[in-house]
DNA sequence: ATTCTTGCAAACCCTTTGCAAGCTA
DNA sequence: TAGCTTGCAAAGGGTTTGCAAGAAT
């Protein structure tokens, strides 16, 4: 993972009550992006839930993934070189995130001060409905010192 | 257009002495960006030589934005939705931008609160090297009134 | 002449979708 | 039983690459 880019909506998506079912696959994909501090694509989840012995299907770590991001338990971000989607198991506020692009380990941060500065360099734009993506890179202290 | 994300490096690309000849096309391709105030995307541009009358191949106007990024004369943004990529003709210092989701214009801004934000936060959960990606989105004044 | 540029088509990759079979409630 | 969930394979869409032909220096 190295250079990544924001895709956080700011609007609160108003999880609307679908009806789910358990869904053993859908679980497990749930679980192991609860075990998971970094950000990590579908097809990485798919590898590993493989490996560690479930077969599970490739359209159905899709299928979970987005299921999850609408009910807004889950962030998605884009790596910037290839577009790749990565997903993170995060809070439901509003947050933006300190990724490390090493590793992609991931802290949720939120700084009162640049919603602000959003907010106002919009309006003095004369931009109405602002939104905006943050996101902080840098390698994080344990893959500094493992450098 | 819609919902899209940053995928702007801030570290300082030292532009290497490449060798360029000319090109025909390349240069069409720098031309149209040049007079475009909205990012727009590798399919968009083509379609759009092709339109006026310039038979260029598709695989060249990639190679040329290829070009013109490495060059860091123009700025990559990815659209949150499809992950496809959208170019703009930009300035080479750091700054951001506050973008129309509706239009795809763009204007550049900078937020000296921000970078410094950004390097405390980050210096605070022990992270070096960092760097941040920041873009707000909204309807700009044009849009909002055509609306 | 040499070297870079352009086009076309094929290749790639990630992601989505159709459809039949398996589960869940 | 009815309806969602899962898998596989195929389709999609954007982007990249191989290779031969066409410019530029």
């Amino acid at each position: 993972m190295s250079e990544q880019t924001a895709a956080r909506t700011d609007a609160e998506v108003p999880a609307r009550p679908v009806q789910r079912r358990s869904g053993r696959q859908r679980a497990a994909v749930a679980a192991l992006l609860d075990s998971e501090p970094a950000f990590t694509s579908a097809q990485d989840l798919y590898a590993r839930l493989r490996e560690q012995g479930n077969p599970i299907g490739l359209a159905t770590v899709y299928r979970a993934l987005q299921a999850l991001v609408e009910d807004g338990d889950v962030d998605v971000l884009r790596t910037g070189d290839d577009g790749e989607a990565v997903y993170r198991r995060c809070s439901t506020g509003h947050h933006h995130h300190l990724v490390c692009r090493r590793c992609g380990r991931a802290v949720e941060v939120e700084g009162s001060a640049v919603e602000a500065w959003a907010q106002k360099t919009a309006a003095a734009h004369g931009f109405t409905d602002v939104d905006h993506v943050v996101e902080i890179f840098g390698t994080c202290a344990d893959c500094t010192a493992a450098r």
